[in-house]
RNA sequence: UGCCCUGUAGCUCAAUUGGCAGAGCGCCUGGCUCUGGACCAGGAGGUUUCAGGUUCGAAUCCUGGCGGGGCAACCA
């Protein structure tokens, strides 16, 4: 068996983790998953909790569990308790570190006392429609409330009477004092707490002020001490606002926030509101119908929560939106189960048989192996065979298409672990409906003990008629007929998402197992007993966890020579934006190209300092040399904090320009220059000193890389030429990097030229 | 039309930070098999969104274009 998650993951977030503990920032990492007590968890909501409790048992740090519950309207106890259970079953342990966002309630209440005090937050008695038209839009910026200047004694007072119930529900909100006109929506002056006398399902009336999201959250972080705060995408426009707080209230260290992306199923729904719908139109059995993506729903279908966490680690995590094929979802449930489900018969949809030479009355008990061959597996169980019996309606076909593999007028067939059966005759009702077909046992077929050389055209599965049992069997499919809600949810829903047989018959081994126990139906899918329905009806009912694959599809298709679309060059001059005056009048000054040019201008101090430079050495070089190398390299640090300025530059484009040193060297002397004073030319001296440029010296060096990578010399002789690009690194790389490239290049070229010709 | 994020195989992701464009799933072919499953072997599939630029060398750096997503709740 292959086993697809043995690499550990590396994503962007591993990556800052690993960043933040090589520099120290932090010893321990510390992560948290904060569900709100609203509703039940999904399998969104599993991907994210994969995160973070992986990332806490990889790096020995811990992940908190916190509920965020700071919307007493919504969230109820039941929700927690649910909430607990399916990340439990899931497989996470969050030890001690179960915290609620509401116990925090007095010390935010006290941080926000602090950011009045400072003036950073004022009491606001607008109207909630006044305040959203007062916030303005994108492009239009906000208006001041008019109660935005009142004393931060006036506001503490205020605040404290809020607090202590004197005003109405929405009589007032605490909104913190940024800026309304500011780009981001969310800095435009954000509501901190509302007035809401409503019992919090775990503090009674003990609150009537309620912070908001943005608010509590990275404050309950830091009060948590957690270092990497992970959030989804939609969040990223708060994080600006998350460190505005914690940098109010001098917070250090601090919490830092990342986003990825979210979890979207094709087919599913993952929205909250929609589920709900489905679940009170009673479109689906509740919460926990196996259609639904809850954890609920899946459990229910029988999946394995291992399946589930495989299948999370390995759709990664990104920052790129993205919806995931349900397809890879089955594949990691099949692989879980494959080892684990016994293997027995069910025919679903049965279709009688009579085999006519078997003696009647006759029981014969044959024993049979639970696992195929290749699974390593031991474990029998008794399989009565009688003259009457029962197989799959679809396997037998009286007008086969070609490929067809089962069973057909006159053809025979095995039953899987018993006898090679020929169908002699058809029995059809008055409406020509085959109702029993008539079949010949072939003596000495018996699985195992075959003397025949008969030559089956399948195998099939069968049950006895009489001593199979009553079951029935529920096959689910996906949730929407498309990939995803087109306008209306009710039109868009999958009409047979939901198959019921209800004649189904099982074989009796089944009888006294335990009811967790999950089976492979042999040639159909994986199925168990549905948890919830277990003593409501005397006759069992089974769930289908996944089908097995199919590839019936196969032999008979016949899309093989599918038209090969050739890539269109679609070619049209781009159009550019429009520049500003500014922008036209700087090109047109400096006569530089606009790429270039451009580059320059976004930059403060680049013009002056272009000018300056530009005065002592080509224009071109600078520009280009700027845009491409200085600028970019510049980060956070500003043009005027640099140990060096226009001129000394202008001396290294110089070099560059008079071929004094090479491109690559150059590079490397403008590196040194970001942290030393040396004058350039110095530089580059001294690092010309350490280079090795003797080719009697670097010759056998790519002798050597040649003939350890004599295969790819090969595959270059054959035409990938691209590996000239691996071959001089390889040289670099065994120099440190002190060559110039250039010359490798050439050399290589010229001894790979010599070898293949 | 402001700000932020984001474009690599059909899908989901890698690519040691400027040096061979790879993997899993899916698909196809063959092998094996008493499951049209599983397993084994192989294959197809790429102008790395596009156009320029810098470089011996660009998925990666620079400029611009095009596309997708998020943000204007007294929800989280």
């Amino acid at each position: 068996m292959k086993n697809s998650q043995t690499s550990t993951p590396s994503d962007f977030i591993r990556t800052i983790i690993n960043k933040d503990l090589a520099s120290g920032r932090h010893k321990k990492i510390i992560v948290r998953f904060p569900p709100e007590p609203n509703g039940f968890l999904h399998i969104g909501h599993a991907k994210s909790s994969t995160l973070n409790f992986g990332l806490a048992s990889e790096y020995g740090g811990r992940c908190h569990l916190r509920f965020d519950d700071t919307n007493p309207e919504t969230e109820d106890q039941s929700y927690v308790d649910a909430i607990k259970n399916d990340l439990r079953w899931l497989g996470f342990d969050w030890g001690e570190h179960e915290y609620y966002a509401s116990d925090y309630f007095e010390t935010l209440y006290e941080w926000a006392c602090i950011l009045i005090n400072k003036g950073l937050a004022y009491v606001d008695d607008s109207h909630e429609n006044v305040i959203r038209l007062t916030r303005g839009t994108v492009t239009t910026p906000g208006v001041h409330s008019r109660f935005r200047d009142r004393s931060p004694e006036e506001n503490f007072e205020l605040f404290q009477a809020m607090r202590e119930g004197e005003f109405a529900d929405g009589a007032c909100v605490l909104r913190a004092k940024i800026d309304m006109a500011h780009p981001n929506m969310k800095m435009r002056d954000p509501l901190m707490y509302r007035i809401r006398h409503t019992t919090h399902y775990r503090h009674g009336d003990q609150w009537c002020i309620y912070p908001f999201y943005d608010w509590a959250h990275g404050q309950s972080d830091a009060i948590e001490s957690v270092t990497h705060s992970i959030c989804t995408l939609e969040f990223s426009t708060n994080r600006i606002l998350y460190d505005w707080y914690l940098d109010a209230l001098d917070i250090n260290p601090r919490p830092r926030q990342y986003e990825f992306a979210r979890l979207n199923l094709d087919y599913n729904i993952t929205s909250k509101r929609q589920l709900i719908a489905l679940v009170q139109e009673h479109v689906v059995d509740g919460w926990s119908d196996p259609r639904m993506p809850t954890l609920a729903g899946l459990r229910r279908r029988g999946i394995r929560s291992k399946a589930i966490r495989s299948f999370c680690q390995s759709v990664g995590t990104t920052r790129v939106d993205s919806t995931h094929d349900p397809v890879l979802l089955d594949h990691f449930i099949r692989e879980d189960l494959n080892h684990l489900a016994p293997r027995i018969h069910c025919v679903q949809d049965p279709l009688p048989v009579t085999l006519t030479n078997w003696p009647e009355n006759h029981v014969e008990k044959l024993t049979a192996s639970y696992w195929p061959h290749e699974i390593p597996k031991e474990g029998t169980r008794e399989l009565p065979i009688s003259r009457e019996l029962l197989i799959e309606r679809k396997d037998f076909s009286e007008t086969p298409s070609k490929g067809f593999r089962r069973l057909t007028p006159n053809g025979i067939v095995r039953l899987r672990q018993g006898y090679i059966i020929r169908c002699t005759s058809v029995e059809k009702d008055g409406q020509g409906h085959i109702i029993r077909l008539l079949c010949e046992y072939i003596d000495g077929t018996l699985s195992g003990e075959n003397t025949s050389s008969l030559k089956p055209q399948g195998t099939i599965h069968w049950v006895d008629a009489i001593h199979s049992l009553p079951v029935i069997v529920r096959v689910y499919d996906r949730l929407l007929s498309d990939t995803s809600i087109d306008e209306d949810l009710w039109t868009s829903l999958n009409p047979i998402s939901l198959v019921e047989h209800r004649h189904a018959r099982i074989e009796p081994s089944v009888a006294d197992d335990l009811s967790d126990q999950r089976y492979q139906f042999v040639r159909l899918g994986y199925y168990w007993r549905d948890p919830e329905s277990m003593d409501q009806s005397s006759t069992p009912i089974f769930n289908c966890i996944v089908p097995l694959r199919d590839s019936s599809h196969k032999s008979t298709s016949d899309h093989s020579n599918e038209i090969k679309q050739t890539p269109k060059k679609i070619e049209s001059s781009t159009p550019q934006r429009t520049l500003t005056t500014l922008e036209k009048q700087w090109l047109q000054r400096s006569g530089l190209p606009r790429s270039t040019g451009l580059a320059i201008y976004a930059v403060d101090g680049a013009i002056e300092f272009f000018q300056a430079a530009a005065s002592s050495a080509p224009r071109v070089s600078v520009s280009n040399w700027m845009a491409n190398h200085l600028l970019p390299a510049l980060n956070e640090r500003k043009l005027s904090d640099l140990p060096f300025g226009p001129y000394q530059f202008a001396e290294l484009i110089q070099l560059a320009d008079n071929e004094v040193g090479t491109a690559h060297e150059i590079r490397m002397v403008l590196k040194l220059m970001f942290d030393s004073n040396v004058p350039p030319a110095q530089l580059l001296s001294d690092l010309q000193d350490s280079m090795i440029d003797d080719p009697e010296i670097i010759k056998p060096l790519i002798s050597d890389v040649l003939n350890e990578f004599s295969d790819r010399v090969t595959a270059y002789a054959n035409g990938k030429v691209g590996l000239i690009g691996f071959f001089v690194g390889q040289v670099i790389k065994r120099v440190d990097g002190n060559v110039n490239p250039k010359q490798i290049q050439e050399l290589v070229s010229e001894e790979l030229a010599r070898i293949t010709s």
